[in-house]
DNA sequence: ACCTGAACACCGTTCAAGT
DNA sequence: ACCTGAACACCGTTCAAGT
């Protein structure tokens, strides 16, 4: 029997750079990096390898052009960035950064190119609105100007290593088996932290009982309010 | 003209894992990860790729084994991690995160990979060692053993997402081409952000200077500074 | 036990040709 | 202007065969 291959019919609608985008965006959530090929792409999009590089110069811009729409869906589903409320930037900060960890965990293929893809469109792309988001929550805590830059990108930089860090390990968890699902593998993890040479990793042992018992957005929140606590204490009053 | 090929001489000395991940790492330095491949390493090491497979699975651990080597250099390289002088946690933790930082601007292909790693090898490979480098320290600090993962965990996350997106702007500034280096990506990169819309990006533009002044190891060094204050403020007395 | 190298099933990308 | 699909130069991995 042939495979279903519900796909392969005629396309009905044109063929757009968007739907491209958003074809490989699937992809990459079905399967992660290595399940956008442009022969999964032709096939789900039901056209030629050439129909694809007539709207899309390559692979690479492909991937910063999937990168950059689902963080700028993440963005623009966080406060309104236009008018932060003075009362409540540090809020403002946790659901931003939140958001950031959300999109990130839901896009685990997010993970090991989105420092790449700021670097390249640091200019033009993600970058600035990340950096502006957080920034003007920065200013709002009363920071003064020359300390902007420091202080959001120590920001910028927990949040994405955060984030990033924790999609690694869920797509580790789903890449050993359907047997162990996140849970088995924190408690895995925490059970081999705990079998280590008491001599050598003292602390990493003590930890391993919250490594097993933590919640994730907790632990990544509680990372968000050191940070703040150490801009706070750095370069404002209270 | 035959090409030089000046290693496809015969091997004199024994293939050993650790000869092809020493080889392994030097394709990942010149070339980025897309510099490894098993065709390079044969023609390196002047073997065929069954016998590089006769010492290792595949090509994901061999990319695994790769990233622990370096890493391992880099904390053995770091302050005696068996003996921390109880008066000095801060100086340490800020020696340990350069070394880190410099690793993996040393190595920039680490950058896409290092959280994927982790979490591959959280219960064997260099995660613990990481956890417990900076733990101690941590300990040392006066933190309460309830707050070791959390501040051990941000400070984990801040050094591997700042020195992972500086490395990621070094591998794009150099991706560029020869006639751009790193000053003048910054350069670039800080005159585009004051071309942005004022209306739009008020803070973006405002940091624009200090992007383009600033010194990575320093801004990096800013940031774990802030951390640390932000450890202490929550946890310590002073 | 360790290594060789041809072969397989892929992959990104190009391009002459069609409409 | 937009799309087709065969073809090219790769890639990771396998495996029968050698020593």
């Amino acid at each position: 029997m042939a495979p279903p291959n519900r796909r392969a019919q005629r396309r009905t609608d044109a063929l757009t750079r968007d739907r491209i985008v958003e074809a490989a965006v699937d992809l990459l959530d079905e399967a992660g990096e290595r399940g956008l090929t442009f022969r999964a792409l032709t096939e789900r999009l039901a056209t030629g390898p050439g129909a694809i590089y007539w709207h899309v110069p390559n692979k690479d811009e492909l991937l910063a052009a999937a990168t950059d729409a689902v963080i700028a869906e993440a963005l623009a589903a966080g406060p309104h960035s236009d008018a932060p409320r003075s009362d409540a930037p540090r809020e403002e900060v946790r659901a931003l950064s939140l958001g950031l960890f959300a999109a990130i965990n839901r896009h685990p293929w997010l993970a090991g190119n989105l420092a790449a893809q700021l670097a390249r469109g640091a200019s033009a792309g993600v970058a600035p609105r990340i950096f502006e988001s957080l920034g003007r929550r920065v200013r709002a805590l009363g920071v003064p100007a020359e300390g902007w830059f420091v202080a959001t990108s120590a920001l910028v930089h927990y949040v994405l290593g955060a984030a990033g860090q924790n999609a690694a390990n869920a797509a580790t968890a789903r890449s050993l088996g359907s047997d162990v699902d996140r849970s088995g593998f924190l408690e895995s993890t925490a059970a081999a932290w705990e079998g280590l040479d008491p001599e050598d990793f003292p602390v990493v042992r003590s930890m391993a009982g919250q490594l097993r018992d933590h919640d994730d957005r907790e632990q990544f929140l509680g990372g968000v309010d050191l940070v703040l606590a150490g801009i706070t204490a750095t370069y404002a009053a209270g």
